[in-house]
DNA sequence: GTTAATTGTGCAAGATAATTCATATTCAAT
DNA sequence: ATTGAATATGAATTATCTTGCACAATTAAC
């Protein structure tokens, strides 16, 4: 293994991870701490990476201001929230799950649009009574209260009770060949109803949940109209799912 | 984990939750509270957090929140929440309506306690997902956004299917004469029916709303079982409650 | 082909950083 | 004032980093 190969794995991996830890490097790619680290060193001076004690994170994006830096891990949902707010019409019923990058979509639907949201997350409910003609219907049940949704057996027929045209669902992972896939169980089967009483489905997926896979099963990919994460849609990396049919924004 | 990460992590929470606690930081990031500390030592030396005893909020933005919306008649509201809590004992299923005085009376139930609370207030909701052992039912439907609360057909339907041992309610009028009365018709049928379903009805109320009428009656006076004011309870202005049978607080 | 510089790598020792633990102090709530 | 919880502090511990050096492989020069 080459040393350059080694700075073009670092970089990807950096990239895919959004950081890398040198033990892990080291046993990756089979050279010493000592190798690692001088090469994330190389890599840092070139200013591709940012070293910091006990590995590397990518460069920040953008002004390094207060605001922005507070902001960082949500950067990426901003992202994907800006993409998926364009789908949002004037009439439509839409489903939200309770995710934070959902949040952030609540937070930027703009002040025309007039809609009904269906949701189980407090959060988004209390997000979105701050907008001026939503008609917020909240689904009720017990509450989970680190996650702050509403979970259990009311909230499934709650939901198979209505109809959406829309429904934005936060991803625990996704790919092409398990589609769908969730680490909880019970918020499995919430998804699962959602996607049965929607027209259409929308993804919100970030970079680090692409090509993951969790414990239970939500939906073949087929299910899934549009994904929308924060990566260019014209990456090859979406080869896949275009080839079954998903639409990438 | 990197610090960095658990740096994000931290302003993560800190945006979503409005505060963090240290000691739930260390089990959540699984370092000791010393290291949190320092943590958020760090961010508040970049200004990004203020740092408070026992944990750290954000930084003051001038948008007051649900949690900072400013409460009129805050300390005479905390005396009684202060009374009522008294009634709360583990093992008791308890409604609450939506009223500020509830919020507060939430806020202060001791940790020990574990009981079932229903509510339609998206605040009261959030307020008790901080408590460790509570059971917190949400009553879901339509949201009525200037107080947060759900309204309508759905949260009256949900209600008439329960059975509590306890309800607090916030009043907006009570006297001898008239009972308890609302200035809303919607949520006059919502207290109707949670007056229905409950074995004891806690009415809270400050002394502003004392032998007020409001325009819709929620249930006439020997309805009510207790009465919690933020004056003396062997004030004479009672009297004429304690004739009707009515425990003061 | 031999030699000398250059480069990459691993190892070891000391330096630095991050973390925990024990203890004393401060704080908040009665 | 008293109590219990939260905090700051410094010592001890662990993890990570830097540095210098040895050695091997590569390159360049003769």
């Amino acid at each position: 293994m080459l040393k350059e190969e080694r700075h073009y794995h670092i970089l990807d991996k950096i990239i895919l991870n959004r950081k890398v830890l040198s033990a892990d490097l080291s046993i990756e790619l089979n050279v010493s701490e000592d190798t690692i680290r001088r090469d994330l060193n190389d890599l840092s001076a070139k200013g591709l990476i940012r070293k910091v004690h006990g590995g590397a994170l990518p460069i920040e994006t953008g002004t390094p201001s207060y605001g922005e830096r507070s902001t960082y891990n949500l950067e990426e949902k901003n992202i994907i929230a800006k993409k998926a707010v364009r789908l949002i019409k004037s009439g439509q019923v839409i489903i939200m799950s309770g995710s934070t990058t959902n949040l952030q979509l609540a937070k930027i639907i703009p002040s025309d649009i007039n809609c009904t949201i269906y949701t189980y997350s407090l959060p988004i409910a209390l997000q979105l009574t701050e907008h001026p003609s939503i008609e917020i219907i909240f689904i009720g049940g017990k509450l989970h209260k680190p996650a702050q949704v509403t979970v259990g057996l009311d909230v499934v027929s709650s939901i198979s009770e209505l109809r959406a045209d829309l429904c934005f669902m936060g991803t625990g992972g996704i790919n092409t060949l398990n589609g769908m896939t969730e680490p909880d169980w019970e918020v499995s089967h919430i998804k699962k109803c959602m996607i049965s009483v929607s027209d259409r489905v929308v993804a919100l997926c970030t970079q680090n949940k692409l090509n993951e896979t969790k414990r239970y099963t939500v939906a073949p990919i087929h299910k899934i109209d549009t994904l929308v994460t924060d990566i260019d849609p014209n990456d090859s990396i979406f080869n896949d799912f275009r080839e079954k049919g998903v639409k990438i924004l």
